[in-house]
DNA sequence: GAAAACATACGACAGATGCCGTATTTGGAA
DNA sequence: TTCCAAATACGGCATCTGTCGTATGTTTTC
């Protein structure tokens, strides 16, 4: 047809842990030209396993999945497979999360109250080596300083690292454990335990263990 | 036996607040014989003018959406427009939630984690004039009592009515509010909102304001 | 009109939390 | 090797929370 290069079909990993979401993004990406889905995987260990044994071009990631820990998930792929492009897909729209995002290594950043079309868009700009964020976000990476109300927020809205401890305790807040309870489930000191929320909570300005939890939530983090 | 579907479609609105359900499920619901969606909604508000406006004959709807206040808003609709079936499509997977929600009227339950094939199957059965329940929480249906572990759970895994002010409160709990402050906001006594508090967690089973949090973003409440 | 449910309000007490320190060990980066 | 960040651990103190009471006015329902 065309005096292209060759017809190689861009080749996808979906990740979601929704069936339905999956399923939406097959048949959009069916309609698509040169492009199909080679895998799929609803959770973290399934889709570790797909990238390990597929040789995709793009993955769709889910944050919100159950076994992806969040933005650090996006660079142990990066680093596993440097080759494979991710665009995440998620419904968390904070500025924090879309910069942590990009700066793990996604190529694009979708929201799922966004416009399908955006889908294609980001497609189309990933493959020429670009990136791309959603109309709902992009406000998002554009003048991180302006603030109407320069609040205290401000000087934590640029990506926080977390470590991988305080990762795993912000889950186990979300749950609803105490800080007693995340020390027995760890084998760690209670005291340790409480050091470690303490830290969440000054790292994301937060004050509350329910803070704690509705942020967890949005994060995607499981909360059962 | 009525000769009734052979002509006429039936007709669905569809309630989700991401683009990409919607289009998931519009997708599938294309694929069938004889339907048809003729309404879509991201929000409670335009759900509402939807429903007012046509005259469809299927619900599908999300109860995560803004605006949806949960299983209140099933009555609400079933009490407008008693003919149209409604099948709520929820990650929500509590038995308090199913019982709720079926008690409330609706007609079927899908999770969003679930086979995509259930979606034909929860029509054909709501079409039939009968009730449809995911795989994934049919087990919540059936005898609540016979419990494993007989806890103290059990006597509340009946559905809970919630009073107005307890909704509100819960709300508040959910972004993170403090006693105080859920006070302040609702100009009544720092005791008074601990009290309702307290019935709250009585009523879900909770035992900590995390808790109470992840149970409301589970529900569907907004979080920030 | 009586009964029930709801919203309001207060108090006591144990325990947990939020916030402020300090300090040791360890593993990886400079 | 040196240095630093991370993980570990402890304590004090003011406050908040969870759980238990009790009580009164108002609204809804029967």
């Amino acid at each position: 047809m065309n005096g292209d290069h060759m017809n190689r079909p861009l080749t996808f990993i979906i990740a979601d842990d929704h069936a339905l979401v999956r399923e939406g993004l097959k048949m959009l990406i069916s309609t698509m030209d040169n492009m199909s889905v080679v895998a799929e995987a609803a959770d973290g260990e399934a889709l570790l396993a797909q990238v390990a044994k597929t040789r995709a071009d793009l993955l769709i990631l889910d944050l919100g999945m159950p076994g992806v820990a969040g933005i650090q998930f996006i660079s142990d792929i990066r680093e596993l497979v440097p080759r494979l492009k991710i665009v995440v897909l998620t419904a968390n729209i904070e500025p924090r999360t879309v910069r942590a995002a990009l700066e793990a290594g996604a190529s694009g950043y979708l929201t799922k109250d966004g416009d399908p079309e955006e889908l294609g868009e980001a497609i189309e700009a990933v493959r020429k080596g670009g990136t791309y964020l959603a109309r709902t976000v992009r406000f998002a990476i554009s003048e991180p300083s302006r603030n109407s109300r320069p609040s205290a927020a401000a000087d934590i809205l640029s990506p926080v690292p977390l470590t991988r401890r305080e990762r795993e305790i912000l889950a186990l807040v979300a749950q609803g454990l105490t800080a007693r309870e995340i020390a027995e489930r760890l084998g760690i000191s209670p005291l340790t335990a409480r050091k470690h929320r303490e830290n969440l909570m000054g790292k994301l300005n937060l004050h509350s263990a329910a803070e704690l939890t509705a942020y967890a939530v949005r994060l995607g983090l499981p909360t059962a």
